[in-house]
DNA sequence: AAAGTGACTGTTA
DNA sequence: TTAACAGCCACTT
């Protein structure tokens, strides 16, 4: 257990209130965790997620560019991502990208539960 | 212990 | 529209 712990369950925390059908990026989910700038942060978090067992939604959080991030350290993840967000409704346009005017969450700070 | 790396991002050109 | 770049910081070597 390192001392960044509370820091990762924080930012999981966020992202498990992204609504079904929506999603965030990752500087909005490092505002929302308190980590303001610090969006790796929040990739370095999500790239620790267990994919097959846990219960965040990991899928919901993309770049600010409204793409899913590609990494060859994903080992396929980064291709799983994009169906389960068809599944959840959300469409892609040939470039890749999400509408992000269509599809970003915009929370009411006032009932985020962390 | 210093240096490299990455599921990032806003600025600049 | 794109791309390079500089901040960013936890983690690994």
């Amino acid at each position: 257990m390192s001392s960044n712990t509370t820091t990762y369950n924080r930012i999981y925390e966020i992202v498990r209130q992204i609504p079904q059908g929506f999603v965030a990026t990752y500087g909005q989910v490092a505002e929302l965790s308190n980590l303001a700038g610090k969006a790796r942060v929040v990739g370095y978090a999500l790239y620790r997620v267990d994919m097959q067992n846990s219960d965040i939604p990991w899928q919901r959080v993309v770049n600010a560019k409204g793409e899913i991030s590609l990494s060859p350290l994903r080992f396929g993840t980064d291709y799983l991502q994009r169906s389960l967000l068809e599944n959840e409704g959300i469409s892609f346009n040939d470039a890749g990208k999400i509408d992000l005017r269509k599809y970003l969450w915009h929370p009411n700070k006032s009932q985020i539960f962390d």
